[in-house]
This record gives structure tokens, sequence and C-alpha cells, in this order.
DNA sequence: CTAGCTTCCTGATAGC
DNA sequence: TGCTATCAGGAAGCTA
């Protein structure tokens, strides 16, 4: 499932295959990853359009076109987004291919349909996406202890489930709040009304660096990304905790714990992440 | 405002 | 072998 490293990845790997190339056609197999406008639509927007830049901003990526539109796109659980030559087989769950101008496809594959693409114009603002709700980055300057708190600081909640709450910080999922609760050695289970100062002060420097740590392990050359056709984004960073249920922890050596909380599975170290 | 539940989807895996 | 049940999960949408 791409967190916010993995859409930086691809959004690296892509740009510079994207870039200056304009949309020839756009034939959308599966209409229900089109989220804005209709389906139709959609193609009739993109099509003829030169692609000046990509983006990203949390787990969203938005694809720029000359005329100020942006495609907006979110791939959650398993979307894939690939540019691949026109003679690639095609995957199956293929439900979008886009022709490019340099004779590449753009090819979207979901196998459980469950990203979304938005085509907005140029200062269009009445499509929600989601974006409008996201919370800063990781590594805003302003991520801090006290915006943390002033977050979170009342919430019953725990904290592993907050650290999901895009309106809080933008791209946190199930396998980097694990990572980043191991970092600052805080318990997934703790409730937020219930951190310490401390505990606060070590969240703010574990997320932007955990997150830059996911950048940079996940970081691939075009011959890995050509190999892969482009499905795999991430480069299998040594993960701390997260799947490693009943394995010894690689700080302290104690198995690790798994949990269910907030109905994503939790993986965690009893002893390092005792409060 | 928050908590809790449901929905969307398919593939992998477990149990019989 | 083949069936059914369960689970995985990002985020919206709903109810209470």
């Amino acid at each position: 499932m791409p967190e916010l490293p993995e859409v930086e990845t691809i959004k690296r790997i892509l740009a510079p295959q994207l870039c200056g190339r304009r949309v020839e056609n756009v034939q959308i197999r599966n209409a229900q990853v089109i989220a804005h406008p209709r389906a139709e639509t959609f193609a009739e927007r993109l099509t003829g359009k030169m692609i000046t830049g990509l983006s990203r901003r949390g787990k969203f990526l938005r694809i720029e076109l000359e005329n100020g539109g942006l495609v907006c796109l979110h791939l959650r659980m398993t979307g894939q987004l690939m540019v691949t030559p026109a003679e690639f087989s095609e995957e199956k769950h293929t439900h979008l291919i886009a022709a490019l101008s340099d004779g590449n496809q753009l090819r979207y594959i979901d196998v459980r349909r469950f990203g979304r693409f938005w085509y907005l114009d140029k200062g269009e603002t009445d499509a929600f996406t989601g974006l409008e709700r996201l919370g800063i980055e990781p590594d805003d300057p302003g991520l801090t202890a006290d915006y943390l708190y002033g977050k979170l600081g009342t919430k019953k909640k725990c904290i592993k489930e907050m650290l999901h709450d895009q309106s809080v910080v933008a791209g946190i999922g199930n396998i980097y709040s694990d990572e980043i609760l191991f970092d600052a050695g805080v318990c997934p289970e703790k409730k937020c009304s219930e951190l310490r100062a401390d505990q606060w002060n070590r969240l703010a420097v574990s997320i932007p660096k955990i997150i830059a740590w996911g950048i940079e392990t996940d970081a691939m050359t075009p011959e890995e990304y050509l190999a892969g056709k482009g499905r795999e984004y991430r480069n299998m960073p040594e993960l701390k905790v997260y799947g490693r249920a009943g394995m010894p922890c690689r700080r302290c050596g104690s198995p690790l714990k798994q949990l269910t909380i907030g109905g994503r599975s939790s993986c965690f170290c009893p002893e390092c992440q005792k409060s």
C-alpha cells in the first residue's frame, strides 16, 4: 500500500517520463476509478493536453497540464501507475490507458479498485478530492511537538490511530505509523491525551526522520524501475517492526507483539515501547 | 465534536 | 480437489 515515501518515489520516477509529453488519447476501461467529472468528460479534458509537471501532496499525486488543469489521483491500497512502451503486454486489472506523444503509455492498474482520479480545471474548487483537508507535510518545519499537541493533545483515541489522520500530518499510513512509533519509543495504544511532553517531542523528530528514511530507501534507478515494469515502488526498506510479529526486536531482541488497533494490524516492541 | 460501523474490492490463505 | 469463510486496508459516509 503506497504511503508518502512510495508516492514520492512514483513521482520522481514518472516525472521525467511524463513531462513534455502530450496525451494523445485516453481509454477508460472502468469508469468507477474516475471520481470527477464523468469518465467521458475526464477523457475529453485530458486529450491533446501537454503534461507540464508532477507533484505530490500527502499520498495524492498531481499531474499538471499546460492549460492549468490538474489530474489528481490517490492510489489507495493497490493502485499502480506506470509508463510502459505500448507493446508491453497488458496487466490484469488495467483500468485506464493514456497514450503519450512519445509512443509510450501511462497505465493505471488497481486490483481492488479503491484508487480514484479527479480532473480539475484551472481554478475549479467545487470537486471534493480530499486534498483540501490535508494537514502539513512531514518535512514541514511547522511540525513541532507544539503543533502535534495542539492538534491531538486532548484526543481520547490512541496515537497509532491518530497518526493516520491526514488532516494532522499528511501521508502516514499503517506501515510508517508503526515505524514512527517504534523510532519514538511510544506505545501505539497510548491515548493522545495521556502522552507526555517528551513523547510529543520524540514524535515530532521521528515523523520527518522516518518518512525521509523511507524515501531514501525506496529510491530506485530507472533500470530497476524498468525491470519491474514500474509495478514495485518500494525498494524493500529494512522495516524495524511492521510485518515482523513474533520476530525479535532489532533493538532489544524481545519478540515483537501484534495487536489490532482501530481495525489496523499493528506491530510493536513491548519492551522498547512500554509507555 | 467524537465514536463506531459500513462500504468499496480481490487475492491469499486457512479450514473442512 | 474444491468449496466457503476470513482477512487485509485508506478514507469517505453514515448514524447515534
